[in-house]
DNA sequence: AAAGCGAACGAAAACCTTTACGTAATTGTT
DNA sequence: AACAATTACGTAAAGGTTTTCGTTCGCTTT
């Protein structure tokens, strides 16, 4: 049912050839005739057959985001929805469009949209993607950008917050209210963003004076009931900290919900500062210190550095690291 | 660079037409040939190219998802992210991709992914897409789906919440707790959903026999700050309500600020019920008694719906409504 | 005026797959 | 044993676009 060049060429009894030509700024065509056709092309409501493009120049002009979800039930605060958006809207003004990709875990090594040449280059996002799965999608040949992940011995295209800056940063500002006993209770140990979190939280206390202060608790996982246990544990431990840094704002607000449980209040018993600014966040009693993660630049960066492997394959990988905010509010003591 | 039908075909000696025939289970090749062309083609790692495929068969295997954001900087809770990974889910399963695109105001009326015919079929998302982009969209006879969204004048395939229902079983909740003086803050009143929630509200203080009672602000935003402006206006204004039944949570937790910012006590001097059940609904404090939707469960819907209609793109409409569940937690007045 | 040259266009191949059609071989029927 | 019907395969066209290679035409140069 659509227009296709053959419509046009018939139309000005012109070969299909000078139609594209015309139609895509190529060389070849008289000022005149070139402008006949983009008429023509425009009140008919011309587009290119992207199937038939994609077939002869091997480009599909569009792009993989890849992200395997935190949880089953999607109900979690999603994470990477800004991030998709930005780049959604930064690919759109380059015609360029994005497919998308949950991935579970038995469905660990193979895209199907890659076998099937469905996309020029893959964004993939999320720390939790296996390893061996980033390794062997980056040795496709294909494009790759990845975002919160980073492969151990490779060198990649990577857009990273910078955890550890943030985390040391929070942990500053904790100390900066007299704390010494902080711990930090951790989300799986095997994300790159946990372990720079940590990092950043020993190197705080280290500046400090406190190094041998440190206490942290890796748990599996990043939800507010795992939160809860990892507070309750510390707390019923021995030499109970004052002042919890919390990996992210869910494990915060179950730290919370464990103090609150033991009659402790927050943050006259226990200071509290999270990391990433969720929604929830703001909304929370007392209102959470967190550290703030800027997810739409990350995206942009993302996308543009998309763009730019695919006019240049050849370029080298860079590692790009988005700076955080603290943002303070009062679960850390400040009024 | 990827295997082709010709690179199996050469190595058996025989047609590429044999070869798709033997992939694609049609008949008209010999159960032992079929074999080895399936183990070749596992061997290399064949996978149709879908640029080739589509341009033959004209179908895509792709699936436009269309959105657009409340909120330019995406911050906001992102209400369609678990329904558009549900949607994902779903299809994969069934071979088919999804492609996303998401709509800024000023290009209202051109999908580029449908007129350069990447998309098979559309799912639209959301109540605040123009009425018009809907009817034009609904009008290319591409198969199309609503989410959230219900044309005026025109039967759709569409997956709605029951907004009455929950707004009825909501307001009844507060009219149960001994609340007469129950107002309702509204957003934009153009949305399919708003109107419901607002019948809802209204139906179920006139079965309690306080039709006289309905009041309501229709504002045009939905964040927590117009929820708190339209509060604050009810709080100062003549006859103050004890009662708020807010459309979304967002807005209900703006109540609860103007409510905070009045000296009164939720839900001891103003009790709150919302709508969507956010993530930051279970951390507020009250904890809000809101109204859940079945986003995953939407979103499933969506899909099949959407298969269907491509299976045979004759049959009638649906409009299918996906019930609600009250969550009671404390912003009510229960304990 | 002849030679050379660039610009403007057409013809056709190529990309890879599906499928209608044709042909040969096999099976089944009488 | 002759013929019909079925099975198993090959041939080739079709789908829409890009791109290489020719060809023609008009123009400049000497």
């Amino acid at each position: 049912m659509a227009a296709t060049l053959l419509d046009i060429a018939k139309r000005l009894n012109i070969s299909v050839a000078t139609v594209s030509r015309a139609l895509n700024d190529r060389p070849g065509v008289g000022s005149n005739l070139r402008q006949r056709v983009i008429d023509i092309a425009n009140e008919i409501g011309f587009a290119p057959n992207m199937s038939a493009r994609s077939l002869v120049t091997s480009r599909t002009q569009t792009l993989g985001f890849v992200i395997r979800p935190f949880d089953q039930p999607f109900s979690s605060d999603p994470f990477y929805f800004p991030i998709l958006m930005a780049i959604e809207v930064e690919l759109v003004t380059h015609d360029y469009h994005i497919m998308l990709t949950s991935l579970n875990s038995e469905n660990p090594t193979n895209l199907r949209m890659v076998e099937q040449s469905r996309v020029d280059g893959l964004i993939l996002a999320g720390p939790n993607l296996s390893p061996q799965f980033v390794t062997t999608t980056l040795n496709r040949g294909i494009p790759v950008v990845l975002i919160d992940n980073k492969p151990l011995h490779r060198k990649a295209n990577t857009i990273l917050t910078d955890d550890g800056g943030g985390a040391y940063e929070a942990t500053a500002h904790l100390l900066s209210h007299g704390h010494t006993r902080i711990v930090h209770i951790g989300g799986p140990e095997e994300w790159v963003s946990n372990r720079q979190r940590y990092i950043g939280y020993c190197a705080a206390m280290r500046d400090a004076g406190l190094g041998d202060n440190c206490r942290v608790m890796h748990m599996e996982g990043t939800t507010s009931t795992t939160g809860e246990a990892a507070t309750a544990k510390f707390l019923d431990g021995p030499e109970p900290p004052t002042a919890i840094f919390a990996a992210n704002d869910s494990m915060a607000l179950g730290a919370a919900r464990a103090a609150a449980a033991r009659g402790l209040t927050v943050p006259g018993d226990l200071a509290l500062v999270g990391f990433d600014n969720i929604s929830a966040a703001e909304h929370f009693s007392p209102p959470l210190t967190t550290v703030r993660i800027f997810k739409e630049q990350m995206g942009k960066l993302a996308a543009r550095r998309m763009l730019e492997i695919l006019n240049d394959p050849d370029i080298p990988p860079v590692e790009t690291r988005v700076s955080t905010e603290l943002v303070i509010r009062q679960s850390c003591g400040c009024s």
